[in-house]
RNA sequence: GGUCCCAUCGUCUAGCGGUUAGGACACCGGCCUCUCACGCCGGUAACGCGGGUUCGAUUCCCGCUGGGAUCGCCA
């Protein structure tokens, strides 16, 4: 397709405030906003908060506050503006109004006066008849006008949906689409409330703020038909259209909280970083040859519509966290500075505020052994926790009276030695074991678990470097009467 | 049931008529090693089925099967 740059390309997520940001939302959002900023175009935020049962303000804030944190900026919407306002939908109705009295004026729409019981007794009774049937409204009020109106009786809008013909679109994904026309009905644009549905309020607003492109997950698939049914009616142009296969859990069905987390809120308290989340979620139904790992950047510049892939696919936690686990190593998708700051507000919520400097300087032991943040903080509880924890299964293993030997003269090296630096303490120690035919592994082993309290930790001589003289000394000596009192 | 969509290792995917069907995650070995990781080396594992089209189908077409979406005054 031609990519063309500017002002023209303007693309939206308009997320509902009926709950939390799902994961699903966020893959939707990303790839909206990778081609916004790929071809330097506008990426609008819109509230759909029209289900006024279901939407909370609280939950709008969450959703601000999680698509910040995930960095996915958008140029106009709540709290930044913009000239296509208000992004909120309840906020737009006079303009739905003014669309809908259009239509019913032209007579592209009517009023239906058929009440939800009157309906539903029709679903009935047609199920009754034929349960295989499919019931589409009868068209009851479709060829009425303002003489049959009842006086003071709630109605509700239909959009006269033609009898025959196809309906067509271009999909950018899923190419050539064409749905027949009689599988539709007379849908409602507006409810009896004057609060536009879903659809309506869509079409509106997808035309007033100008979007050139219109993603999203392909769950409205069958929707997109029914709106360019609106849009030809208000003879607005229609807007190109790309659908995204659906993220679906383990054993193919939505994605759920019981599959685990699938808020982003979620994901940054167990400690993922941002870059990588979306780095997976980017990957997700799209692909580019058989690259895995995207810096954001990357993917500003390689992100495209011919590379999104059309079948469903299942969410995989253990990928997820490969690819976290990617960002936070690697020096060029994570440098030491951003891996420090994003990593500190975890290790103070656990321990209070701990010393920047020994943070800074145990983080290049902890990145190659934690996959999120959350797991490198609990990997450093040694270092911060005021009380040391032990491993009952490395403490019964390896704190015996038997093994405990070398201890007390570890200690003893260690307390006498300058200076109190990892290789040089590597070199007194192996030193000592060669010259006394001691595997390193019998000295080593105990010692870690009085120093960590774990029969795993980064290499010793850096723990103990860390830990500082005075610590190191003291944990082995009660190390070792922890191993022979009993 | 109507309408619509989809179909390559367990999972995410590459492939766009001729490949020993490639990569990544996971899994299993091995090396490295003070432990755990990292890293490195190697391994198991896939074209749903049946018809066409073609010299030749994973690739194109049709059918089947299987999975999914949707059928609201939800979004």
């Amino acid at each position: 397709m031609a990519i063309t740059m500017g002002d023209s390309v303007r693309l939206r997520f308009a997320p509902s405030p009926t709950g939390y940001l799902h994961i699903g939302g966020v893959r939707t959002a990303l790839f909206n906003w990778l081609w916004a900023r790929r071809l330097g175009g506008t990426f609008v935020l819109r509230i759909e908060d029209t289900d006024e049962a279901r939407s909370t303000e609280e939950n709008t804030q969450v959703i601000l506050r999680d698509m910040r944190w995930l960095g996915l900026n958008w140029d106009e919407g709540p709290e930044v503006g913009g000239d296509h306002g208000p992004y909120f939908q309840t906020q737009r109705r006079d303009l739905y109004q003014k669309y809908v009295d259009q239509l019913v004026e032209s007579g592209k729409a009517y009023r239906c006066y058929a009440t939800k019981d009157e309906l539903q007794k029709a679903r009935d009774e047609l199920k009754a008849k034929d349960p295989k049937a499919q019931f589409k409204y009868p068209g009851w009020w479709r060829d009425k006008g303002p003489a049959d109106w009842p006086k003071d009786q709630p109605y509700v809008i239909r959009l006269k949906v033609p009898e025959s013909g196809d309906v067509t679109y271009e999909d950018l994904v899923f190419g050539q689409q064409r749905f027949p026309a009689d599988a539709m009905q007379d849908f409602v644009l507006i409810r009896s409330t004057g609060m536009p549905l879903y659809n309506l309020g869509c079409v509106i607003d997808d035309h007033t703020m100008g979007i050139s492109l219109v993603a999203r997950g392909r769950d409205h698939m069958i929707n997109t038909p029914l709106q360019v049914l609106i849009y030809q009616a208000l003879g607005f142009d229609v807007p190109q259209f790309a659908h995204l296969p659906m993220m679906l859990g383990k054993k193919n069905e939505k994605l759920s909280k019981r599959h685990g987390a699938v808020s982003v809120a979620e994901y940054r308290k167990a400690g993922f970083k941002p870059d990588g989340l979306l780095n997976y979620l980017a990957r997700f139904g799209w692909s580019h040859g058989d690259q895995e790992v995207f810096s954001l950047d990357d993917l500003i510049q390689t992100f495209d519509w011919a590379g999104c892939n059309r079948s469903d696919g299942r969410f995989d936690p253990n990928k997820l966290l490969a690819i976290n686990f990617e960002h936070l190593k690697e020096d060029h998708l994570t440098d030491e500075a951003t891996y420090l700051k994003q990593w500190a507000p975890y290790v103070n919520e656990a321990y209070g505020e701990v010393d920047e400097a020994r943070l800074a300087k145990v983080m290049p032991l902890i990145r190659p052994r934690a996959k999120t943040y959350l797991e490198a903080t609990e990997r450093v509880d040694w270092l911060f926790a005021t009380e040391l924890v032990f491993e009952d299964k490395s403490k019964n293993k390896f704190l015996t009276a038997d093994k405990a030997e070398h201890l007390l003269p570890l200690r003893d090296l260690v307390q006498a030695h300058e200076p109190f630096e990892a290789t040089s303490l590597e070199e007194a120690v192996k030193a000592w074991a060669e010259r006394d035919d001691i595997k390193l592994g019998a000295i080593a082993q105990p010692a870690r678990v009085a120093l960590t309290g774990k029969g795993a930790s980064p290499g010793l001589f850096d723990v103990m470097e860390l830990l500082g003289r005075e610590t190191t000394v003291a944990r082995l000596a009660a190390g070792h009467a922890l191993a022979t009192e009993g």
